[in-house]
DNA sequence: GATGAGCGC
C-alpha cells in the first residue's frame, strides 16, 4: 500500500506538495488507476524505490456495501445545486465528514405523534409476542429488550408516566372542559398538559424539564469552544445526550460555560470527578452538577 | 463570571 487517493482537502493540499517536490521524478510515471470489479477495488500506484526504479504497487480493498433503506439510497440520484453542482455522486471529502458515532435526535412530539407511536409499539409487541415472546427489539439507548422510544429510564419513566397521567386526569378535569357528547373542545391545551403528553419530551427533551439529574455545569471553557470539542471531551465518560453551549443569541459569542447531559448519572457523576478542574487549552475547567434553570 | 432557546394558546 503506497500513495492513496486524496481523502481529503488537507490531504489534497499535502499530495499537491509533495508532487511539487519529487515533480521531476514523478512526471513520467504512470498516473495511479482506480479498477472496481464488484466488491473488489484495486487501486494501481506508481513510483521510485531508492534504487530509482519504477515500481508498479496494487492494493486490493473490498468496498464495504451498507444496507440502506431505498429512500436514503434514492437521495444519491439527486442533483447536486448551488457551488456543489459539478460534483460527483456522493460525499465530497474536503467538506463533508462522515462521522459513524450515533447521532441523537431531540424530538418534539405532540399528543398525536405519542399516540401513533403507542399503537405503533403496541402493535410490534404483539408481534414479538407471537414470535414465542422473546423479545426481537433493542433498545438503542440502553439495549435491553425494549423499544427506544421508552427509554433511556423505562422503568423509572413507566413510574412517572402513570404518575403523570393521574396528575392530567386531575388537570384535564379543570384545564380542558369536555362537551356532552365527551368531545374535547377546540380548546388549546398546551403539549405537557395533554394527556399522556409529551412523554419523551420529559425524558429526552426539554432542557426545561423539573428535574435535569443527570445535566452538568462546565464553566471557564475556552470562548472559541464547540459543541463538537465538548462532545470529544466527555464522550469517554458515557453517551452524551444532550449539549448546550451557552452563545450570545446575536454575536454568536460563546459565553464560556456550557450544560451537558449524559443518559446516566453515573457517567455526569464521573465526568465531573475527572474534567472538574482539568486543564483544557490553558484553562481549567470547572464542572459541577446542574441546577434545573427558572423557568 | 456565568445555571440554557424557542414555538404554540
Amino acid at each position: 500500500m503506497d500513495r492513496m487517493v486524496p481523502q481529503s482537502w488537507a490531504d489534497q493540499m499535502a499530495e499537491q506538495g509533495d508532487n511539487d517536490l519529487d515533480e521531476g521524478l514523478a512526471s513520467d510515471l504512470p498516473p495511479p488507476e482506480e479498477i472496481i470489479d464488484g466488491d473488489t477495488k484495486k487501486i494501481i500506484t506508481y513510483r521510485y524505490n531508492e534504487e530509482g526504479k519504477k515500481v508498479k504497487t496494487v492494493s486490493y480493498y473490498r468496498i464495504e456495501r451498507r444496507q440502506v433503506s431505498k429512500a436514503i439510497a434514492m437521495r444519491k440520484s439527486w442533483k447536486k445545486f448551488g457551488n456543489a453542482k459539478r460534483d460527483p455522486p456522493g460525499p465530497n471529502p474536503s467538506n463533508t465528514s462522515i462521522v459513524s458515532d450515533d447521532i441523537f435526535m431531540q424530538f418534539i412530539s405532540n399528543r398525536d405523534d405519542d399516540q401513533l407511536d403507542a399503537s405503533r409499539d403496541s402493535n410490534l409487541d404483539s408481534k414479538s409476542q407471537a414470535l414465542g415472546n422473546r423479545s426481537i427489539v433493542k433498545c438503542r439507548y440502553c439495549e435491553q429488550d425494549h423499544w427506544t422510544s421508552k427509554c433511556p429510564y423505562k422503568d423509572k419513566f413507566e413510574q412517572l408516566s402513570i404518575l403523570k397521567e393521574k396528575d392530567n386526569a386531575a388537570a384535564q378535569a379543570s384545564v380542558e372542559p369536555k362537551l356532552e357528547d365527551g368531545k374535547k373542545t377546540g380548546k388549546y391545551v398546551p403539549p405537557g398538559m395533554r394527556e399522556g403528553g409529551n412523554k419523551r419530551g420529559d425524558v429526552m427533551t426539554s432542557s426545561k424539564s423539573k428535574d435535569e439529574p443527570n445535566t452538568i455545569r462546565v464553566t471557564n471553557l475556552p470562548e472559541e469552544i464547540m459543541d463538537s470539542d465538548i462532545r470529544e471531551l466527555f464522550l469517554p465518560f458515557g453517551r452524551v445526550v444532550r449539549i448546550f453551549l451557552a452563545k450570545d443569541k446575536y454575536t454568536g459569542q460563546s459565553k464560556g460555560f456550557a450544560f451537558v447531559s449524559f443518559e446516566k448519572r453515573e457517567d455526569a457523576a464521573n465526568a465531573i470527578k475527572a474534567v472538574n478542574g482539568f486543564g483544557y487549552a490553558n484553562l481549567i475547567l470547572n464542572v459541577e452538577w446542574a441546577k434545573p434553570s427558572n423557568n
